[in-house]
DNA sequence: CTAAAACCTCACCCCCACGTGAGAGTTTTG
DNA sequence: CAAAACTCTCACGTGGGGGTGAGGTTTTAG
């Protein structure tokens, strides 16, 4: 199979798949004569692998650190061992940037509620005129996406 | 205020404020008869203002887009009106990321939980065995996690 | 055998938020 | 008034994941 074939099955462009190689993910099983390289079906499997990771949020740089741990190990437990290590690890930055999203949603969220009264002010108000207003519920601060606008300079 | 002032008050380098000014985020309020640049108080202020929404998680591109659309705003109700758009959309945004990051969690658990399985296996067992694997709950699926991983070539 | 299609390597391009000098000019301190 | 400290404007570098040619060689179809 050369590189024109994987690129039909794979959906990887000729280029993502040099690109690889680069980077020590995939190595053409040999080449013809001329220099083309040539693939058989374990190049599909392993494009497939980088791609479910990629999608999972791995990076390309790490992806190849596991390959190099990987195929370090002779055993299939020892693999399994680094593959879960691998995994917890990324499980607890995931859970990192969960929170720093969740406490995102939850600013923006508030800030829109608040953003909600503003429609039920004075059309001409002037903007710099916000930062004193009246119009919302006094149960809450003004939240801080909101009074970080409602402060700063005009031009 | 030059900008060694500004540098010490704001925490960030020199570069970076040159680098707003660029972008057109950030203006000096005059020069030095020499060409330093001067900057008041309301430059604080918008630095801190910029420093907020991107620890949550804007880009400085999308500040400045902002930015130019809240000074075309003459009105506050409709400077707000414009915030509020901004938030909605990038809590829609945040939505689909917190989606994704919350799949990737689950996978991970699962893959996690089913490689603690690979503990109890005979220390000897070959890494290419372990895609015939007995020693797990039959409850489920090799999680695609693990199975990408089994599948995947050695060299 | 020739043309077309496929493939090769080299090498620069993109975005983003700055970092890192180089080399020159300005302001402050002693 | 000189040295030290500060600031100026270029202008190129970084990393991640490739994209996009250029210019040349190899393979295949007719």
């Amino acid at each position: 199979m050369r590189i024109g074939q994987l690129v039909k099955a794979s959906g990887k462009t000729a280029r993502t798949l040099h690109f690889y190689e680069e980077r020590g993910l995939l190595r053409p099983s040999g080449r013809t004569k001329g220099g083309f390289r040539l693939y058989d079906e374990r190049a599909l499997t392993r494009i497939r692998w980088i791609e479910r990771l990629q999608e999972l949020g791995f990076s390309l740089a790490e992806i190849q650190d596991f390959l190099a741990q990987l195929t370090e190990a002779e055993t299939g437990p020892a693999a399994m061992g680094q593959l879960r290590d691998f995994y917890v690890a990324k499980r607890k930055e995931t859970q990192l940037a969960l929170d720093r999203l969740q406490a995102l949603e939850r600013d923006l969220g508030n800030s829109i509620d608040y953003l909600d009264g503003c429609r039920s002010c004075e059309p001409l108000t002037h903007r710099g005129d916000c930062s004193a207003c009246e119009q919302h519920p006094s149960d809450g601060q003004v939240p801080d996406l909101v009074a970080a606008v409602t402060q700063a300079p005009t031009a």
